[in-house]
DNA sequence: CTGTTAGCGCCTTCAC
DNA sequence: GTGAAGGCGCTAACAG
C-alpha cells in the first residue's frame, strides 16, 4: 500500500552504509563525514520520502518524543471552551519542539490506577494532566516516583510541576469594581463542586476579597454549577430565587455566565440593569455576548504553552527554576456590570 | 525511576518461558495452555504491573493501535465548540476499542505534504481528518494509495471514507419555518469562505430551498464569517448595513450566531423582534443564549464516534458497507425566530 | 504444553 | 570515513 522504505534503501541509493545514513540523519558528531556524503544521503532520503520507523527508534532510544495530554474528565471537553484553548497552546508548543501529543481521557469512576498503564506501556515520555482532583493519590504517587508530570491545576504536592493563575488580582479587581458600583449582596456560581484546585482557591480568594470590604459571603450565596451554561442557568435561578436581594454574581466561568444571563431574564431581571455579572476566563465569544461580558481574563493558550515548555524542559533534563508557575489574571471591564439600582 | 519490567520478569516469576507469557497475554489460540499456567502468568503480570513495551510490540507487529486525529486548521480549535465535541466522540470510541489518539495539527501555509511524514513515520495506523479542504490534493493522493483515512468533511473522492450531515432536512425545515413566519428577505453568514465542504453545500442547499419558495438569495445577501463570534458580529453588521430590509439570518454556526445577536443590538434591532436568527450546530450553550437560539441540530459527538468506528473497521479489515455516511439534521425551534413585523 | 530461534528497523560502539 | 555486530523488548513460527 504505502511502500515501506527503510534506512537500507536510503543507504543503497546513496551508495553508503546504513551506519552512515543513521549518522547523517541524527547529526552525529562522533565522526566527521564529508559534505558530499552528507548531501547524497540527505538527497536519497528526501527522494525516497524516508522517515525513520518510529517504533524501531523508540525501542532503541528508549523515548517516544510523545507527551500524553490527560484530560481528567473528558465529558467537559465539549462543554467548556477553556480546555480547547489549552489544548491549542499545548499542541502548538509541542509541534515546535518536535513532540507529538497523545490524547488520553480518564473517567472518574474507573477504579484502577489510570496512570499506571500509560506509564508502563511507555507510549509517552511524560504527561500534562488537566484539572486533576487536588487530592488524587495516584498522581501524587507518580510525582513521588519522579515521573515527569506537569499539572494544569494542582495536587498540592511540594515537588509538583504546575502552571496556574494567580486569581487574586482578577478577583480583587472584580470585587473592587462591584463594590464601587454599590453592590453589597453578591453571589457566586463556581464551576464545580469542591475538589478541583480552581474552585477551591477562587472561592477562598473571593471570600477574602469581599471580607476586605466588610462584605460577607455566606454559604447560601454560593450555588455550584458544573461548567456548562445549562448548569449555570439552573444554579443562578436557585440562587436568585433564594436570595432575590442579590445584585451581582460572579460566575465560575464564561460559559456559566451565559446561563446566568438567561436565568436572570427568566426571572424578569436584565443584565446589567437589574443584575451585574462577572465571568471568568474571557473566552473568545465573551466580548460578543449580549451584554458584552465583564470577565476575568486568563490566557489559557499561554497556560498550555507554558505547561508544555515546562514538561519538555523536564524531559530534556534542563534546569527548572520555577516549579509552580503562576500566571497573572486581570479584569476586563465590559457591559455586564453596572451601578446598583 | 519507574522500574522497567519486561516479559522476562513475568516469565521468571511465573516459572514459565517468555513465549508462554506472550501467548497468555495475547490470548493466542495456536496452542492450548493449562488454566493453571494461564492464571500464574496473569497473576505475575498483574503483581509486577507489567505492560508490554509498546514500541517493541509495534515494531514486531507492524501496527501501532493508534489513530491520528488531524485538525486541518488548529487555530479554530479554541474558537468554535464544534471540534471539541467531535474530539470527544472520537476519543471515547477509540478508547472503547483499545485505540489511542494522536493529535496532529496541520497549518495551512505549510508547503510540503503534511501527511507524508505522519504516514512514513508509522506512528499511526490511519487517520481521521477534520475539515479537509475539499480540493486537498495530498489527501486525494493518500486515498488513491489506499491509506486508511476517514474524513469529517469531504474531498469529493469517490473512494473516500467520510462522515457528514445531510444538511437538507435541517435547512429545509429552517427555511420553511422562516417563510411561514413571513420572512422574504433572508441573509446568511457562512462559517468560512468557500473551500470547506460544509460551507459549499450548505450555501447551495440554502439557495435551492429558498428558490423552492420563490425566494432568491443574491450574493449580496451572503457575508462570510470565520467561525468566530467576532467574525459573525462584523459580518452581520456589514450585511445589515448593506441590506437593512433583511429580516432573517441563517448563521453558519452557533458561535457566529452569538455575534449576530450583538450586531443586531448594536444596530438597534433586537432578536427575534426585529430580526429572526437561525444557528447551526446546536451547541450545548445554545439553548441558554438570550434569546434561546433556534438552530439546526447536528450530533457532532456521534459524527466523531462514527468516524472512529469507520476507521477502526477499515483498519481491522472488516467489510464496509457504506463508505460515505450521512447523518441527519433537524431544526430545533426555540426563541430566536418570530413573525416578521 | 513449553523452550529455542529468528527477526521487526534502528542506533551505537568498535574495529577497519 | 565506513562496515560489522549487538541489542532494544516483543511476537510467532517451529520444533521438542
Amino acid at each position: 500500500m504505502v511502500p515501506k522504505v527503510t534506512s537500507w534503501d536510503v543507504a543503497r541509493m546513496a551508495g553508503v552504509s546504513r551506519t552512515t545514513v543513521s549518522m547523517v540523519l541524527n547529526k552525529s558528531e562522533t565522526v566527521s563525514l564529508s559534505d558530499e556524503t552528507r548531501r547524497r544521503v540527505l538527497q536519497a532520503a528526501s527522494d525516497l520520502g524516508y522517515k525513520p520507523n518510529s517504533a524501531a527508534r523508540m525501542l532503541v532510544r528508549g523515548d517516544t518524543e510523545t507527551i500524553g495530554l490527560i484530560i481528567s474528565d473528558p465529558a467537559i471537553l465539549p462543554i467548556d471552551a477553556f480546555i480547547p484553548q489549552l489544548m491549542h497552546g499545548i499542541s502548538q508548543c509541542n509541534r515546535e519542539h518536535g513532540y507529538h501529543v497523545l490524547l488520553e481521557g480518564i473517567t472518574a469512576g474507573n477504579s484502577a490506577n489510570p496512570y499506571e498503564s500509560m506509564v508502563e506501556s511507555r507510549r509517552i515520555d511524560g504527561m500534562i494532566v488537566l484539572n486533576p482532583r487536588s487530592d488524587d493519590p495516584n498522581l501524587r504517587d507518580l510525582i513521588d516516583r519522579g515521573y515527569p508530570v506537569v499539572l494544569v491545576g494542582s495536587v498540592r504536592h511540594p515537588d509538583e510541576l504546575s502552571v496556574n493563575f494567580t486569581t487574586s488580582e482578577g478577583i480583587s479587581a472584580a470585587v473592587e469594581n462591584l463594590v464601587g458600583l454599590g453592590h453589597r449582596k453578591i453571589g457566586t456560581v463556581p464551576f464545580c463542586r469542591a475538589g478541583l484546585i480552581g474552585t477551591d482557591v477562587r472561592l477562598a480568594v473571593l471570600r477574602r476579597e469581599l471580607a476586605n470590604h466588610g462584605i460577607e459571603l455566606p454559604d447560601s450565596h454560593v450555588e455550584h454549577a458544573n461548567f456548562s451554561a445549562e448548569s449555570g442557568h439552573h444554579a443562578t435561578r436557585r440562587l436568585l430565587e433564594r436570595h432575590p436581594d442579590i445584585t451581582a454574581i460572579m460566575a465560575g466561568n464564561d460559559t456559566i455566565a451565559i446561563g446566568c444571563i438567561s436565568a436572570a431574564h427568566a426571572l424578569g431581571r436584565s443584565v446589567p440593569e437589574h443584575l451585574s455579572l462577572v465571568g471568568f476566563d474571557n473566552l473568545p465569544f465573551s466580548p460578543w455576548l449580549t451584554p458584552a461580558l465583564t470577565t476575568i481574563n486568563v490566557d489559557a493558550s499561554l497556560q498550555g504553552k507554558i505547561a508544555a515548555e515546562l514538561l519538555i524542559k523536564r524531559l530534556r533534563g534542563e534546569p527548572i527554576t520555577e516549579r509552580q508557575i503562576k500566571l497573572p489574571t486581570s479584569l476586563v471591564l465590559r457591559a455586564s456590570t453596572a451601578q446598583v439600582t
